[in-house]
DNA sequence: CTGATCATGTAATTCGTTACATGATTCC
DNA sequence: GGAATCATGTAACGAATTACATGATCAG
């Protein structure tokens, strides 16, 4: 049975301690969705198959009468997952961000509105920091006290890569605000060949 | 007929004078890689669309009996760019790294093997710079010859983020190397709920 | 003469999401 | 009493990739 990244999220988690599939979903959304999102849908199937191999161990743990699955890994599950942790190899990073799309294409704008278009992205990078130091690093100082480390350090990075983004947009919009006056709206022929 | 972001990118690259198909693929893999990637199956089919929408016009350009279809912009299709360029909305920017999915889960290996995982992040991260010095600036520099600046500025944003990854993942880095004494190896329940 | 590149297109498959379906419990 | 949340799962759909299929030209 083949492994992918989201079975070793999944597995990751259940390290955590976290237990049910819902709690798993919940957890990613406030962690790991920033550089591997997961649905619902994806969390169900992947758990049984996860089962199937066994690398996890689940049972019916019903709160009150509201149904409840809990899982927990085998000591293969935590092999299989520390064996991928040291792996060298890994997928080439996927990134779809629509507002770079954007950005590359800007020359067939008007200067007013390229200098816009970077101060929009530079505020939704601002805004994304600010959300993550609200509402994750509180949550990651927490996990520190237990001695789990990186969540925080992966927040930080974040931080520190959108923070970094920001700066140099903003040094960028300055420039181009300061020679308002120069070219703008080119002419065509400028493709990367 | 409803233009997604693949859409803009042929209309955009086919604005910046590149003709055919095969070499908006080529010009893609060069430049817009990084935040977007297209496959070669994805570019013919929805040149095809584009065309039933009139937003662009192919005409048969054979280079001698090499078969060859050259694209171009209708009014209608500027339009559409341009229009797209303005708009404030965007997808939610998708990045999947399992890089970064493995630091997250980092606190089940010993500090030696933490400290190797984000010394290969770093270089990894280093490495990709070098690429894009080497290989894509000197492409966007040509390009700003003829006025166009936004291909440039997008690969030096790009090189700015990963630089400054790059660095931040060096200095923790050495402050692990430092207290290389200290705990390791948790044990569990460090999840974000 | 052979491998890389130019060039176009389709078919099969994979991966993931949104929508559907259901029901209990908790908070206001 | 109604909305939000907890909880699990499946079905339909979509978007994208890899693989398949074909052929010309060019560089060494």
């Amino acid at each position: 049975m083949k492994l992918t990244p989201p079975s070793y999220l999944l597995l990751g988690m259940l390290r955590l301690g976290v237990r049910s599939g819902y709690a798993i979903k919940r957890s990613a959304d406030r962690s790991t969705r920033n550089f591997w999102p997961m649905s619902l849908a994806k969390v169900y199937p992947e758990l049984a198959r996860l089962e199937q191999a066994g690398l996890v161990t689940g049972r019916d743990d019903p709160q009150g009468s509201r149904a409840r699955r809990s899982y927990e890994l085998t000591t293969a599950g935590e092999r299989a997952l520390v064996n991928w942790l040291r792996a060298p190899r890994y997928a080439q990073p996927q990134v779809r961000d629509e507002r770079l799309l954007r950005l590359f294409f800007a020359d067939a704008l008007p200067r007013d509105e390229q200098i816009a278009l970077l101060r929009r992205q530079r505020e939704s990078d601002e805004a994304e920091v600010a959300r993550i130091r609200e509402e994750i690093i509180p949550l990651t100082h927490a996990a520190e006290e237990s001695g789990t480390m990186f969540p925080s350090v992966v927040a930080r990075l974040i931080i520190e890569i959108l923070s970094s983004a920001a700066k140099w947009l903003e040094e960028l919009e300055a420039e181009l605000s300061a020679d308002r006056n120069s070219q703008s709206h080119d002419q065509h022929s400028g493709a990367i060949e």
